[in-house]
Parts: C-alpha cells; structure tokens; sequence
RNA sequence: GGCGUUAUGGUGUAACUGGUUAACACGUCGCCCUCUCAAGGCGAAGAGUCCGGGUUCGAGCCCCGGUAACGCUACCA
C-alpha cells in the first residue's frame, strides 16, 4: 500500500519538539535549525512543542533552559509555550485530555486495545524471547479480549495500557506500509515487523507516538522534519494517522550527529549540552555556523569563505536538496577554528563585551569572589584560587587526584560513580551534599577522600575554595564535562600502558 | 538476532543530466614572519571514492551481490 502526500500547497508549518529532561541538547539546536530554515525559506511557521509526557525524566528547570538556549542561538519560533499561538496549548502535559479523547476514538473503531499485563509479566515475556533468540515483541496476548474480560478487569480498577492494533485486523488487512522520506524515498515495513506500539501508559499520559501524531495534526504540521532514529517508527505513526483517516505530512529524517567513533551523539564522549557550549565561551554564530555544515545542506563550498555563513545566509542559499546523509561527526575542533574566526573578526569592543558577558560577567565574578575573600591576602592573589574557573584544560596528574590508600581502578570506578550521581543531582548544595555523602558511605569512601578526589577533578588541585560551593557556581554542565573528561582521559591513558 | 538507514583522505564537505592527474576547509607536518604563543603567509603528506562483479569508449555517480558502521527493537523520547 502506498499512502497519499499531503497537498504541497498547504501553508508549511513545521515542529520541533524536545522533551524536557535535562540540559538543552545540541541535537536539537540542530534539527531546530533545520525546521527553523525551511520554515523561513517558505514562509512558513515554526512551531515549538514541549513534549514532556514521560514523568519519571522530567527536569522543571529544562523547559526554560530550552528556550534560553534556543534564543542564544537565535533561533525563534512562531508559536509555543511561551509565546502562545492558535493551535495551544503547547505543552503536552497540559494536552491530556484530547489525547485521551483520541485514544477512546481509536478503541472505538478497532484499531487500538486495551492491554491489562504488569510491567513485570511484560519484562518476562521478553526475556522468554530474547532467550529463544526471538526478536522481543508484544505477544498480542490481549489484543481479542472478550468484552466481558476488559469489563471486569475494568470493575476491579486493573491498571492497563492502550495499545495500537498494528494490522491486519478485521478492519485493515494491510501486512505492510510504506511511506516517503523526503530524502531517501519509500521505505517500507512489514508489520510483522511492528510491534503493537503502546500509546497511552497506565498513568494516562500518552506516549511519544499517539501524542506525537495527535499534535502533528491538530497544530496542522505539514512537514515533520526530525532525527534520523525515527525511521523505524514513523510506520507506527504512518498507521496512526490511517487510523484516525488524517492526511499524511511529508518525512524528512535528517542525519543523526555522531561521535569521533561514529556512535549516535552522547554525553559519555561529546558536550552535547547547549549551556556547556554557551557557558564555555563559544559565540553562538559559530554553534550554528557549524551545525549548518552537518549534513551539508549549504551549496556547494569551495573555498574558505564559503564555510562562514549566517544563520541568514543559510536562511538564504540553504537547499534540502544538498542535504548528504551519512552521520557527520561533531568535531570539536573544527567547531573551535570557526569560533575562533568568529572571536577574531570582532571589534575590539565588540570582543570585550563578549568577554565581559559571558566569562567575566558580574553576576559570574560576584559568585566567585566571596569563595576566595577570606582565603587570600592581597587582591593579587584572586586568580591563583580561582583559576581553574577560567581554565579549559584543567586535568589533574594522579599524584593530586590518587588517594594514599587506593587504587587507581577503585578511584576511577568511584569517580565515574561520582558521575552518576552528579548527573541525576539537582544543582544545589542543599542536593549535592547528601548525594556525594551517601554514595561515599556505600562504597566505603571518607568524606574527606570522596570531596578530595573530585575536588582535584574539577580544580585540577588539592586545595581550592569550598568544593560544592565552586562547583555550583562553575555550573552543571561544565562541572559534569570536567568529570567525563578526566574519566575519558585517564581511560586513554590506561589503554595506551597496555 | 530481526528490521531499517548509511557509506568520498583522520574530520566536515565538493565533484553539471557518468567525461581529463577526485576539489575546498579543519586537523597534521615543514618553512617564513616573530621576544614566546597564536594569528597570518607559503608549501607538503594524506583518499583513488567500503569490497567484488557488471553496463559503458569512459563509473565516486547507473545495475547486481556482499561487507561494515550506525539507528530502532521500553508503559524514553
């Protein structure tokens, strides 16, 4: 079967829409700029949705760390949370209620069910599978429940999900769909090959597919232009949309950004965190001067002037069509040449309030200096406590970090156990402390050994002003990617000794 | 394992509807400039286009078959 495109004249409204848990990801500036142009280019609409439907990774304070990030690199949208629009709300959590109107349409015609299993009947399930080598699928156990059954876990109040009837079923006897790509042209599924997709968990909070594809077509998304790892299950979603009979958008699936060694984009090997960029003294022309070479897209360049362009520049010459889809590599240093091209062509003047905003800035000074005010002796003396908050290259020798009594496998182990917690803390020294203390009971650590080795992570040094106290002021993700570096660092070493 | 996608120097990209020794940028190396380090200038090395077939006078571009990498395979997105 082949399915219909939407009419190319309708007026293009595209999406971007990040889930609100945790820092602003380079990810999505990415695809944010992609949407960002094509909507420009069109005179379209680009529309910002928060899809913030899973609970338990919810962050309060990303969803303003979004949009601080996606202004910072001035990319601004037409209509979302924060500035309203015709088709709101715009947060998902506060949309539930038409996703479940949607979800009893879709039980009322037959093409979705309810499934009452436990997570862990689930768990077991695919455990039998993956042990008989089969590949882990709902087993379709409660897609014909009788009437009668549902009724009467219904009366007992069982928890249970909402399930997609992927066909053929009475009402579709299609095995197969197909869809467009917009970059690569039809790609198709065999059912056998979708799973029965959950869309309404048991807490009533929908999941990404139904609320995805419910949005899309209630804020009249024409164009849904997103990561590469949505292909496999844009068949879901293509099924979705026959189930409610809604038009199709077009299906752009741009390249996912990868690390050195070509894996998807993680924290474990790159700063992905926008702040970190921000708070790390790269100029936010050159983040999106960079991204717009990922993937190409820009015409062709051949010579060094032609990779330095404005986000209006792209806004101007950018054609999809050039758009290359192997998985480029985002390389730091080619990142760093272009900030420094950036940082190079700009005014003396221009150059100090840069400086003076984004690393010397009051609000950043006047939290450090009380860390050191009863710790030095002549004002002179400021830059020898607090230099490792202007260093980026701070990485201490194992003399400064390797406690006397340990080892240097146990103090790597408990260091990336420092990461762990770090990661899931809030950034506060009210949460820092107990989080750091009680990891240091479990694995038997002293307070004084367990601050000490991170103090020397971060500090780069055995002595420094109050660890949390720093750490908080130098900020989540530049302190997180202090830790991962050093991590990273002294796994390299340990690889080339062998 | 299954399904899907992708494949040009170390990295990002270029190469008109197949047409001369595969181009540019980053990085690397060398030289110049210079009190140092950058920046800047000049130059060099580095791919024969994942592999194997085929079509063609001619293939990075077309066809077939492999391989590898990556993604998905959650009541995460």
């Amino acid at each position: 079967m082949t399915n219909s495109i939407t009419s190319s004249e309708a007026p293009v409204r595209v999406r971007i829409a990040p889930s609100p848990t945790g820092d602003p990801h380079v990810g999505t500036a990415y695809i944010g700029l992609i949407n960002y142009i094509y909507a420009k280019q069109r005179n379209g609409k680009f529309v910002l949705r928060i899809e913030d439907t899973d609970r338990a990774r919810f962050v309060a304070t990303s969803e303003q760390m979004i949009f601080d990030a996606l202004h910072w690199l001035g990319l601004t949208w037409d209509e979302g949370p924060d500035v309203g629009g015709p088709y709101g709300p715009y947060r998902q959590s506060e949309r539930t209620h038409i996703y479940r109107e949607y979800v009893d349409l879709l039980l009322k015609n037959g093409t979705a069910y309810r499934s009452f299993e436990t997570p862990e009947e689930l768990e077991a399930l695919r455990q039998r599978q993956v042990a008989a080598k089969l590949p882990p699928r709902y087993d379709g156990a409660h897609r014909e429940l009788p009437q009668s059954q549902v009724d009467a876990y219904l009366a007992e109040g069982r928890p249970y999900v909402v399930r997609m009837k992927v066909p053929p079923h009475p009402g579709d006897q299609t095995t197969s769909t197909s869809f467009r790509d917009e970059l690569r042209g039809e790609i198709t599924f065999e059912h056998s090959n979708v799973d029965d997709q959950v869309l309404m968990k048991s807490d009533g909070f929908p999941t990404y597919h139904l609320a995805n594809v419910v949005d899309d077509h209630l804020m009249g998304i024409t164009d849904v232009i997103r990561a590469e790892e949505w292909i496999s299950s844009t068949p879901k979603h293509v099924l979705l949309y026959k189930a409610f009979g809604w038009e199709l958008p077009r299906f752009w699936h741009m390249p996912l950004l990868r690390n050195l060694d070509k894996s998807k984009i993680s924290k474990r090997k790159n700063p992905v965190s926008l702040v970190y960029y921000r708070e790390s003294g790269f100029l936010p022309e050159a983040v999106i001067n960079f991204l717009g070479l990922m993937g190409g897209g820009m015409p062709e360049s051949t010579g060094p002037v032609a990779e330095k362009f404005s986000l209006a520049e792209m806004v101007e010459r950018f054609d999809v069509k050039n758009i290359r889809l192997g998985g480029p590599v985002f390389d730091l240093t080619k990142l760093k040449w272009l900030n420094g091209e950036y940082l190079r062509a700009l005014s003396p003047e221009a150059f100090y309030a840069s400086l003076r905003t984004n690393i010397l800035s009051d609000a950043y000074l006047s939290q450090i200096a009380p860390l050191i005010q009863s710790r030095i002796e002549t004002l002179g003396q400021f830059g020898d406590l607090t230099i490792f908050f202007f260093r980026d290259d701070v990485m201490p020798s194992q003399e400064v970090f390797l406690p006397k009594k340990r080892t240097l496998e146990e103090t790597l182990n408990f260091a990336a156990d420092q990461l762990t917690v770090l990661e899931a803390a809030d950034w506060t020294h009210e949460a820092l402390e107990p989080a750091l203390k009680k990891l240091g009971e479990e694995k038997s650590w002293s307070v004084k050994e367990n601050f000490m080795l991170l103090r020397a992570i971060i500090t780069g040094s055995t002595m420094s002003p109050p660890l949390l106290e720093s750490m908080v002021v130098f900020g989540k993700a530049r302190s997180l990617d202090r830790v991962r570096r050093f991590l990273d660092a002294q796994k390299k070493l340990a690889n080339t000794k062998k």
